[in-house]
DNA sequence: CGACGGAGTCGAAGCGCTTCGACAACCTAT
DNA sequence: ATAGGTTGTCGAAGCGCTTCGACTCCGTCG
């Protein structure tokens, strides 16, 4: 293993000279600074991260808490890790994988232990139990999620209210007024992550507001609850002619039946899903959607982080706007022009 | 931050004594060993990582390298990302995770800066360049995915080559002559990502010795791409009854398809797939399936490791057995018993 | 022309931990 | 009773790096 001191000595010059080439905080003339850098490439020297973290304080390595289960969102959740691994690099960092297992502990043995310099934390509870000692340390951390209280908070989200009342608005400027809400899994609900209450109250609100008449079902993904749950809309709103879904594993299953029971897409009824791009277009049917930017919230995290830990950077809730992107699943109500 | 000479002095004992009470590396008498723990509690010690991995040499960090392009398979993936997090924490290492962004360059970087004590490789390619920079270190890895050269590496992964075989033995059994593959996107092939072509192999190798007709067809995911797969099949095939699937996008429009042209399933043509037990039950038909193990190779991926680690384990190959589940996509070839 | 300040470099002091050798105390087998 | 082992503890020497203060040159300003 080549060590600094190898690198120093081969290029002529003090240990110290070679870290400040390294770090450039101070200044160093061309001559000494080319010898040294040719040293490193002959040597092939990578600094060693543990001496550098003990030395500096600073470990260079951000912490990413995922969530252990694995029910919903899943693909999400990949692309935003990826995101954030891929910009973490672009500034200098590496990423360290926690999964929610470990819980509150996971939180106090990385900030203990100096192993991560920030963390972020995905699939956030409204009260969630790391946050109280998010508040108590000095470590910069940013949430992906929305909890109930944000203050010395810093945020990133998708604005899950205003793209309820996106997918509203949208269904009623076509002429519908009976709209079916086909919700997350009860147990999302019960977990109260913030974002299916948020988006329920952005599409309650907005219908007030336009009069329209809002029907919300919680479902599971899979062809059988659905069908039920299907069923018991229908049952009791007959006129229902426009669907909103956010359970990304109802949407293949809702049109299949719908379809089943002679209910023609877009003809019949219009379907608005909230879900990644690639699952609206890889559907039977091109969907309408609300696209949830992944990429977008991972790099935003870890711009953030950066910022606080380059110093600047303040306690803000960032909320992404939401996008519509009209495809094939959705068209006037039927009886309207 | 509390230190281990504050802990010691709390304790009254020497430093190195706090150190050996940590790592259990000599005996320490039992009374001391209650103060010096009474002492850690009441400090709320966590030992600093970059000075343990500087003394020890050793960070207590497993790498692993994810694929950048998420075009595939992105929830098996999370899966053994997630199995390899957890299992690495009951082995007391943390997880790193490298996107494949730096390529071969990810590898050079955690190697030498002891960032990582390993890597685990996912996605590898049959000749893929980060193998010669394996070999010529003494850091042990583990790949997850068979290269075509296994020399003097590890691997682990689910025996495709046994998968493909038990899929036509299935169908063969049920008394299906004419079957279709519906294989990975081309992309996939080309890319030389073993699994694809291992899985070929299997089913080929055994077609011929149970006198089946074979016909495979890589196909994109997604209902376009499908339908007209779909349509050269049987155009080429008319008597095709039974159907192996691996390309996890793929399933869904193929079951659509079929409904659509009058064909039932599995009354008419039985379907096959490989893939994780989560689509394979949330489809809209039941499927027969053979389930990729993510929880599994994850998990054996980080005990190999951890034994080479340990000092044991030797350079070998693990090739999970495939299981084939029936469900109610299969059933009796049209016209036979 | 002497004082001053910036640029460029070096030496040395740690950062918090592990680990080696030493040693005292005690126990056992001769 | 003495040599030889064990057991439990301590002190000190690093691990490879960053960073502070100090020093030497120069160029510049009053």
């Amino acid at each position: 293993m080549v060590t600094l001191a190898e690198v120093a000595q081969h290029a002529g010059v003090s240990a110290s000279t070679v870290s400040y080439v390294l770090s450039g905080k101070r200044s160093i003339s061309v001559g000494t600074r080319q010898r040294v850098e040719r040293s490193i490439q002959e040597l092939g020297y990578h600094p060693n991260a543990g001496a550098r973290a003990l030395a500096s304080n600073r470990s260079n390595i951000i912490a990413l808490m995922v969530p252990l289960r694995t029910d919903m969102y899943v693909p999400v959740m990949m692309e935003i890790a990826i995101a954030v691994a891929t910009t973490a690099r672009t500034h200098g960092y590496d990423v360290l994988l926690l999964t929610g297992e470990e819980g509150p502990d996971a939180v106090r043995r990385v900030t203990g232990s100096g192993l991560a310099d920030a963390m972020i934390l995905m699939d956030v509870e409204l009260d969630d139990e790391r946050l109280p000692l998010l508040r108590g340390t000095d470590q910069p951390s940013v949430l992906i999620g929305l909890p109930a209280d944000t203050s010395g908070l810093t945020c990133v989200d998708l604005d899950f209210g205003a793209t309820g009342a996106l997918c509203v608005e949208h269904l009623a400027m076509l002429g519908h007024r009976d709209i079916a809400v086909i919700g997350e899994a009860p147990a999302v609900y019960e977990r109260h992550t913030g974002f299916a209450e948020r988006t329920l109250d952005g599409l309650r609100s907005r219908s007030r507001e336009l009069g329209l008449r809002l029907l919300h079902r919680p479902c599971e993904g899979g062809y059988d609850a659905m069908a039920v749950t299907l069923a018991r809309i229908f049952d009791e709103r007959p006129d229902t002619t426009g669907f909103v879904v956010q359970n990304e594993s109802a949407v293949e299953p809702l049109l299949g039946l719908l379809r089943q029971q002679g209910r023609a897409v877009p003809e019949d009824v219009s379907v608005v899903a909230v879900c990644p791009d690639q699952v609206a277009t890889q559907a039977s049917v091109r969907l309408t959607s609300v696209a949830i930017p992944a990429q977008e919230m991972g790099r935003n995290a870890v711009e953030l982080l950066v910022a606080k830990l380059d110093g600047g950077g303040t306690d803000e809730v960032v909320l992404i706007a939401p996008e519509l992107t009209t495809r094939a699943s959705t068209g006037p109500a039927p009886g309207k022009s």
